[in-house]
DNA sequence: ATTCCATATTCGTCTGACAAACTGGTACGG
DNA sequence: CCGTACCAGTTTGTCAGACGAATATGGAAT
């Protein structure tokens, strides 16, 4: 007889049963806003105590696979994340990642080039009044003189969301939300000059206005522009911190 | 006197907790590495008792934002999501989105298209013989006769994973991650049939021949035929699976 | 010097209990 | 008959104390 060295169990009672569950409820065995066994019955069921079967419905209710409610109609209900809840979620663990190194800034501007370009293509033709309003308001934000280097950079950020937003792909937008909030640690060691600042302005009106006219190529041009200026800023500014060295960083 | 109408908590104490440590953590007030007080000591800080403390770290838990251990040295250490662990995370809450019908074959298809034309154009100038050789094995794969539908996608999922890995740009990667994984729970309804195989592996190859021959516009052209090649396919299957009605879905 | 064991520390789990939130029915008053 | 207030019951949230399991440390025996 053969021997399975692979067959014990080394993770704790908790985990496993959160992966069993966490497993049921993405595979769809557990139907959404499906209503689970109370956790008496869950304890009994995995031979568990209730402590233990609480800890694996917190570990999904952090996940927001699972919502509990108290009372007699209450229980622990399968539920999915809302798509803000996810674009939260991923935000600040790229915003992490980001702050770990694992992002440098030129791979963070390069992959948002790609999208934002894919996204202004189609916001031309797709947007809407409302996308406008927003794209304006948020370039206003960024008009304010007496907006430090962090305010400013997040009303950029915010111009950039709302660019993102008008091409109506919400599979887009998600995947722009692991860039663009990628941004928000990196930004503490760049200052933007009066200079820079006009001319991250100026491209964005530029790009409002193709926006507008549904003007793809002065679109595509104004978004080149502003990336640009952006490589160019940023190169400065990583410059500026390691005057000797090249090529540090990534750990 | 006025009155805060707004000041009283209505949320749990582990949440309140579990919000507090990880905003801690995220802000860097929590330095990576650092042992947290042990539980007792948290309990006693927090004026609750150790399961709620207790509940708190292992909702950070499910978050990778803390990691435990027994023992004399051991206690509750913060710590960050690996890449590889925040691509889990991202790609099966991008599944969850997906299967929720958030996201339509359309859109995932459009930003798919705009991210891997900007990572084949990096990768025939970046890629190595380790990305090559990635790519020829996923394209054998994808080769076998006897694959069933969901094999053969999941082997054109890993070609499409291994070209942007390609790209040798990480954040670039970590945003495909949503969109490549969000296929998965649609490929179910989809049926290849031997033709349009052909035609996938087809351009399978033009792409890595483009690849290993640094030719960036043929990488584009056979890119752009495997989409068609897609939206056909995906835009028959969505035809015969609502014969009748058109533009149903998104509920 | 090396090996082994006792021990201390910390998390992991168990048990039992009570509090809080919520629902539904019921008794009372109109 | 209808509406309101209250009460009982169910389920999660929190508490308290205890013991088991894992793990590093120091000392004792070889």
């Amino acid at each position: 007889m053969t021997i399975d060295y692979d067959g014990l169990v080394t993770e704790g009672l908790a985990k496993q049963i959160a992966a069993k569950l966490r497993e049921a409820i993405v595979e769809g065995r557990l139907a959404r806003e499906q209503r689970l066994p109370t956790e008496d019955e869950l304890a009994a069921s995995f031979g568990v105590s209730r402590a233990t079967v609480r800890e694996a419905l917190k570990r999904l209710a952090a996940q927001h696979l699972v919502r509990s409610r108290r009372g007699p109609t209450g229980g622990n209900f399968v539920t999915r994340p809302t798509l803000e809840e996810a674009r939260a979620q991923v935000a600040t663990t790229a915003s992490l990642l980001a702050s770990m190194g694992e992002f440098g800034l030129e791979h963070i501007l390069e992959a948002r080039e790609a999208l934002e370009q894919a996204a202004a293509a189609w916001a031309v033709t797709r947007c809407e009044a409302t996308d406008l309003s927003a794209l304006a308001s948020a370039l206003d934000a960024a008009r304010h003189k007496a907006l430090d280097d962090v305010g400013f950079c997040s009303a950029d950020v915010a111009f950039h969301r709302a660019l993102v937003a008008a091409a109506h792909n919400p599979a887009l937008d998600y995947a722009a939300a692991t860039l663009l909030e990628s941004l928000q640690p990196v930004v503490n060691l760049v200052v933007f000059r009066y200079r820079e600042r006009r001319e991250v302005i100026a491209q964005h009106e530029r790009l409002l206005a193709a926006l507008r006219s549904h003007d793809a190529e002065l679109a595509r041009a104004a978004l080149t522009t502003y990336f640009d200026t952006l490589r160019r800023q940023y190169g400065r500014a990583l410059a500026a911190r390691t005057p000797s060295s090249s090529g540090a960083a990534h750990g």
